[in-house]
DNA sequence: TTGATTGCAAAGCATTTGCATGCTA
DNA sequence: TAGCATGCAAATGCTTTGCAATCAA
């Protein structure tokens, strides 16, 4: 993306949560400024602790608290959106004019790729429909083996005995 | 289901507990047995935690550990799989000659809707082969609102305040 | 000045692990 | 008999909460 349209983007998103604090009548902090900044600099998805040693680079005096509480935040004002890749952690992705996207994760080597579809997308609020429910949001996620993995592994061993994915990396140049 | 074709099932449900086990060079044992029991009898989705009591109703005796453990011997045995729908825990649904289908969470009432498209199956296969990624499973969740709490809720003051999956009851009739 | 915010430590939860005892093969 | 399984208690890992001190409005 062109770097003067980010950074229209960013500022767009400060006031966004500027908003948000004030309608809530919380109060604009600079630790929350500081973590909005940094998460606004990530890419991709970032978890809690990501983030937190991201923010303790900046600023040592930041705690781990404040961070979770922050993230929370941004989810809320509707920044940020919460998903979870199956290892137990809550990852945080952007928001705000991004379009939405649903994931394959590599359980081999814990690659994430981003992937959208308009037909899955249009089926699934066919579906919804059908049952009478309202969608607020959705979330799909294919796990497998990623290009790269598939030519290292010869045999099937690590998938057949119960893979469950234990994602470490988080990381894609595939999507666009 | 007829209970006849059940009872058949159930049979060879047991067989491949017995033969996987048999495979890793484990052991059969009367708790292992009775949690595969207790776990064959349940229908949609169970905690860890769901087991555990209805396995204290029948013996006191068995720790919650055992049926952690029992419960992931299950999934790598390939009949039981694990899901998640955002509230921390981990559920375990059949798979053993059950149908794959997706889920609608609402997140008023936390029922959880099973339903299964075919188009989006295919969709996704297609989405997997043009990233040259070799999907193992996927599992795709759509959280919104239910048609009886649709009903209830006439503001949208749940829902804006940054609703987040809280889900304790499961169940749900309306899937076939 | 008032009450929200912070950071620390402690608490919560779901899940996992260590280990002595018990039990299958 | 060997060594896997069990159940308890303790440990773990992520997240949340209580609270006194601090700070925005």
């Amino acid at each position: 993306m062109a770097n003067e349209k980010k950074k229209e983007r960013f500022k767009e998103e400060k006031e966004i949560f500027e908003n948000h604090i004030k309608k809530k009548g919380l109060r604009r902090t600079a630790q929350r400024d500081l973590i909005l900044e940094v998460f606004l600099q990530t890419e991709e998805h970032v978890s809690s602790e990501d983030l937190y040693w991201l923010v303790q680079q900046k600023d040592k005096s930041i705690g781990y608290t404040t961070v979770y509480r922050t993230l929370k935040l941004l989810a809320e004002a509707g920044l940020a959106r919460e998903v979870s890749f199956g290892d137990g952690k809550t990852y945080y992705e952007h928001h705000y004019k991004h379009q939405h996207h649903d994931h394959m994760i590599c359980t081999e080597c814990g690659k994430v790729i981003e992937f959208f579809s308009p037909e899955i997308e249009q089926l699934q609020d066919e579906m919804a429909e059908k049952h009478g429910f309202k969608p607020t949001y959705h979330n799909l996620r294919i796990l497998g083996i990623c290009a790269e993995c598939q030519k290292e592994v010869s045999s099937a061993d690590s998938v057949a005995s119960g893979a469950q994915p234990r994602i470490r990396v988080i990381g894609s140049r595939f999507s666009k």
